[in-house]
DNA sequence: ATGGCCGCTATGAGCGGA
C-alpha cells in the first residue's frame, strides 16, 4: 500500500491590539469566528492573570498563553493547536517589568508575539525604554533564533516604519512612532532576516492598522500602520496573503486597531 | 492654541495610549 497523507493545511496568523480582552471579549469572539485564524496574537489585555476570560476561550476550542499584567500591557497567543514551548519576556538581561513579549510554536512556526512600548515622546523617559526594549529583541532574535527557521515576529510594534505607512508624513515627521530613531530599530529585526509580509503583498499607502478615536479618524482614514507580521525567508516565501482586516474596527465600541492576518501555505 | 476619545482604576480625576 502506497504512504496517503492529507494535504497539509494553510497556516493563518492574524494579531490584533484588541485594547482590553474584556471589553473586546465579544469582538474578539466574532472574529475568532469569522475569519478563524490558526493563530491569534493579542496584546493590550489590560488584566491581571486571575482575570483573564481564559474559559471563552477554552468553550470555543481554543488554547491561550497570555502574560499579563494589571491594567497595563498584556500579550497573549491564542490557537485552536497546541501551544508549544512558551517564553515570557526577554532571554537575557533583567526582567522586563511590563507585560509586553511571549513566544511560542505553533505548528513548527515560532511565533513571537510583541506589544513594542508605544514611547510617548521623542526624548522622553518612555521613548528611551521604547529604544532599548527594541534593541534587547534584536539581541534576543540574534542570540536565540535563527533566520533559516520559520518565525513570524508579530503584534502591535508601535512603528510605522516608512512614510507611506502614514496618512500626514509631514506632520508626523520625527514625531514618536516615525522618528529615525525607532525606524532604525526596527530596521535592525529586518536586517537580522525578517520580511514585512504585508509589504510583499502591498506597495501602495494609504493602508492602515490603527486609526485615532478622536475627529473622525477612521471616516477620514486618517491612519498609521504600526501592526505588524514579519516573517524570516523560509516562512515570507510561503506566505501568500497578508491583509488588514479592516471591519472590525466599524463595529460597536471597537478597539482603535484593526487585525492584520497573513496566511502561510503548509 | 488646545483638546477632541477610550479603558482603566478599591469611582474619580489622572494616567497611558498613539
Amino acid at each position: 500500500m502506497s504512504p496517503r497523507r492529507a494535504p497539509a493545511a494553510p497556516l493563518a496568523v492574524a494579531t490584533w491590539n484588541v485594547n482590553s480582552v474584556r471589553t473586546r471579549l465579544d469582538h474578539v469572539m466574532r472574529f475568532l469566528g469569522e475569519h478563524y485564524p490558526d493563530v491569534l496574537c493579542l496584546q493590550e489585555l489590560k488584566v491581571e492573570a486571575k482575570a483573564l476570560p481564559r474559559e471563552a476561550f477554552e468553550r470555543r476550542g481554543y488554547n491561550v498563553e497570555a502574560a499579563c499584567q494589571k491594567t497595563y500591557n498584556g500579550v497573549a497567543i491564542v490557537s485552536p493547536y497546541p501551544i508549544e514551548d512558551v517564553a515570557v519576556g526577554f532571554r537575557e538581561g533583567k526582567q522586563d517589568p511590563e507585560a509586553r513579549l511571549i513566544a511560542a510554536t505553533v505548528r513548527g512556526v515560532r511565533v513571537v508575539c510583541a506589544y513594542v512600548p508605544n514611547g510617548q515622546a521623542v526624548g522622553s523617559d518612555k521613548y528611551a525604554y521604547k529604544l532599548e526594549w527594541m534593541q534587547r529583541l534584536t539581541t534576543d532574535l540574534g542570540r536565540h533564533a535563527d533566520p533559516k527557521a520559520p518565525l513570524v515576529l508579530t503584534g502591535d510594534f508601535n512603528v510605522a516604519p516608512e512614510d507611506r505607512d502614514v496618512h500626514d508624513p509631514k506632520a508626523w515627521e520625527g514625531e514618536v512612532l516615525c522618528s529615525g530613531p525607532e525606524r532604525e530599530a526596527a530596521e535592525g529585526w529586518r536586517a537580522w532576516g525578517l520580511e514585512d509580509l504585508f509589504r510583499q503583498h502591498h506597495a501602495e499607502g494609504g493602508l492602515y492598522s490603527w486609526w485615532d478615536y478622536r475627529q473622525g479618524a477612521l471616516h477620514k482614514n486618517h491612519g498609521l500602520r504600526i501592526d505588524h507580521l514579519w516573517a524570516t525567508a523560509p516562512l515570507a516565501k510561503r506566505c501568500t496573503a497578508c491583509d488588514v482586516i479592516k471591519d472590525p474596527r466599524t463595529w460597536d465600541k471597537p478597539s482603535d486597531h484593526a487585525p492584520v492576518m497573513a496566511v502561510f501555505d503548509a
